[in-house]
DNA sequence: ATTGGTGCAAATCCTTTGCAATAGC
DNA sequence: GCTATTGCAAAGGATTTGCACCAAT
């Protein structure tokens, strides 16, 4: 089960590089950088205009292998949930996300998932789990018109 | 919570549709039927080519339109678990799914899914949770190797 | 000096949209 | 007859690919 370090330096990024023959180049490290700062998922797009001033020049395709790539090395987490985009999400500790079918909006969800069980039965599948995600589905406090706080009476 | 009708017959799509004002077409109860034929979730274009003897000439956004619709419905399931096409699902018991990172092979995961308290959390912070979905993501038993059965020794 | 990475442009692929024709009601 | 649905063609948008150049080892 291939588990995410928990904010991963440049130095982790680096031995993993290197432990795997391949080059440290300054994309690499300045996307990882750029995934440590952010507190929430991003599509590849917003990461390269994140990076831009660092990296001037720098292309999608190369944000896209880039974070691939780190998602291989257990670095970034790719989400898939169903908006039409991917979603890169550096925060490494474990959580799941909310997808509001109305608007759109992914956020995170803090709370525990039991997912032995799951993993169990994968298993006897003969599966090899390596992560579980869950997602729930429904509508944001916005759209649903259950914010919570000042206008919560 | 929506959930969805368990095996859903000609008559309660027909209902359903009248309640919302809305026409009973063909293509709608074929793909239906189609749907309920399946015991694996489809691409639109596998839909497509199941229903073309019963609807020579229908076309692929009229697919994606009222398979939108029967989600809307709570008749299929719309499954997005990242691998580039969105997969419908007509299995209706409560199920997951299993995703291999090799092979992009998608299997039914049949275990109890203890979602409670992550609707809690989702509901605690005003969002209205309609659904909950797990995947696991790893490697198949093929990709892995580990296939289970004849050659397990 | 090698060759893996990058940037650019173009291609690919899934899904949606616009609009005239058709079929439910 | 009225208008939602359909079929067709085309557009849209995210991601990938091919290839020449550049930079890390």
């Amino acid at each position: 089960m291939t588990s995410l370090q928990p904010h991963p330096t440049d130095q982790d990024l680096i031995a993993l590089l290197r432990a795997r023959g391949q080059r440290v180049t300054s994309q690499r490290l300045v996307i990882l950088r750029e995934l440590r700062r952010r507190r929430r998922h991003a599509t590849a797009e917003e990461i390269l205009e994140a990076v831009r001033p660092d990296l001037p020049g720098t292309s999608l395709p190369t944000v896209y292998a880039t974070l691939d790539l780190l998602g291989e090395l257990g670095l970034v987490r790719k989400l898939d949930v169903g908006v039409g985009v991917s979603l890169y999400d550096g925060r490494t500790e474990p959580h799941q996300h909310m997808v509001c079918r109305a608007c759109g909006r992914v956020e995170d969800l803090d709370a525990e998932l039991r997912a032995r069980p799951l993993l169990r039965a994968a298993t006897d599948a003969g599966f090899v789990p390596e992560r579980a995600e869950l997602v729930v589905h429904g509508l944001c406090a916005e759209c649903a018109g259950t914010a919570p706080g000042p206008r919560a009476a």
